[in-house]
DNA sequence: GAGAAAAGCTGATTAATATCAGTCCTTGGA
DNA sequence: TCCAAGGACTGATATTAATCAGCTTTTCTC
């Protein structure tokens, strides 16, 4: 029924470019690997705005995303928070550090109440030196990780301010797909310090850049609640693609 | 001799975060596998700013730096070109595209004369399904990548201008660190243009910022040459770490 | 080696966005 | 249900870096 009310973003906007892959590798485990990795472990609640993992840690794991989401951000010399990467349900994260033999890249929190499976660094490197075709995906995953993060960059160094907002709030109406109100609109739910630190921006000018998205009738707001009215409208002012 | 005189930056800026580690697979190739992958090409030669594939491409391989510097960037609606990367002699570049089943995610053109080898896809991925060592090698350079365009990320977002003039220069010292002048020095020989669009920022404010840190006696300039002469000055004035 | 083209450089101006200093609203706890 | 705290929001101001317009030097080509 809702998906008759949410406009599908393929074909209309290159989403592939600002989403990461690993919740494909999911599916190529085969039932024993999926039991011996996820089902053996028990998924662990964390509240919203819990941290999962530090910067500069030394990694014993990796995490699936039961249910929720997670922020990976790398935090400033100031004390300002830079988003990288928001991964949902289904999706890995972790996984670089443990890969690398380094430590965590990044810190992870999460933003909404969640339930992340923990899988031991041990299992999870038994599995993908057991199994080709995960290690497949994996590179793949990887290396699509690429694509993601050059384009970001470009995007960081070369877009302006309406720009940069306008891809983050196209690229999380993706993330919250599955969030729908009562009317099957898709509700973005995050705080305008997280948007801001997403899109790489001062708050204060994410809530006048919302203001001017609202008055073009591009989205609606309620308290803190993102919904996109008219995502053509968006992502023609994205001027991406 | 001339070792004596290049101060290591090792110990003093976590240069790691900022190279992508390509070059390592090269030695856990074997003899066989080395042979298979590159002996049996002929290494082709790129003039200065020969365009080696372009983003947007299906790509047919990968390919070795066997001498020379190439740049991987990505251009813009408006024509600007940001520079993602900067690949050396011993890197591959162009792997991403094939291990990700996507067309070529960034541009590649080469910044110095060079010889580069190309590898077909096929080749590559044989080596690829037959060795586990180097595959897991490759996975482990793809994770370390993330550190590296993770860190791209917050900087391009959160630094100022001079803070990511400086990183760049420090990185390209890294990059040049082969090319020595007669008096063991290591000269950064890039243009301003291509300076500009690694940092981010305007060809005329790179020029400025140069004079600037040419007036607090960290770098020297002889024409578009650049040699730093007090690398600590120069961590400093990066506020990076 | 001369001329043209490209690249380096400079100063003035403009535009974009961050910062500052608050007020108002919402929400969760006592 | 009231209160406190945090988050949303607003207007004024400051700051940074881009843009523009031009001159100078270097490099390339014939």
């Amino acid at each position: 029924m809702s998906y008759l009310r949410v406009m599908s973003i393929a074909g209309i906007f290159p989403i592939d470019k600002w989403n990461f892959s690993t919740s494909a590798i999911l599916n190529v485990l085969t039932e024993k690997e999926y039991d011996f990795l996820i089902s053996r472990q028990i998924g662990q609640k964390y509240v919203k705005g819990e941290v999962v993992f530090r910067e500069g840690v030394v990694p014993s794991g990796i995490y699936l995303i039961v249910k929720g989401k997670v922020k990976k951000y790398k935090v400033d010399h100031s004390g300002r928070e830079q988003i990288i990467y928001v991964a949902s349900q289904g999706e890995f994260i972790g996984y670089h550090a443990v890969l690398a033999e380094e430590r965590y890249p990044d810190s992870a929190a999460t933003i909404e109440d969640s339930v992340l499976s923990f899988i031991p660094k041990e299992d999870f490197l038994q599995v993908l030196t057991s199994s080709p075709l995960f290690s497949s995906r994996m590179l793949k995953a990887l290396s699509h990780e690429f694509t993601v993060l050059a384009n970001n960059i470009s995007v960081f160094s070369q877009r302006s301010a309406i720009e940069r907002l306008s891809i983050s709030l196209i690229f999380l109406r993706e993330k919250y797909k599955n969030d729908l109100n009562a009317e099957g609109e898709i509700l973005i739910n995050i705080s305008r310090t997280d948007l801001a630190n997403l899109a790489g921006l001062a708050k204060e000018n994410v809530i006048r850049l919302l203001k001017e998205l609202k008055e073009e009738g591009i989205l609606h707001t309620d308290g803190r609640k993102i919904w996109i009215s008219n995502l053509e409208k968006l992502i023609v002012r994205s001027n991406y693609r």
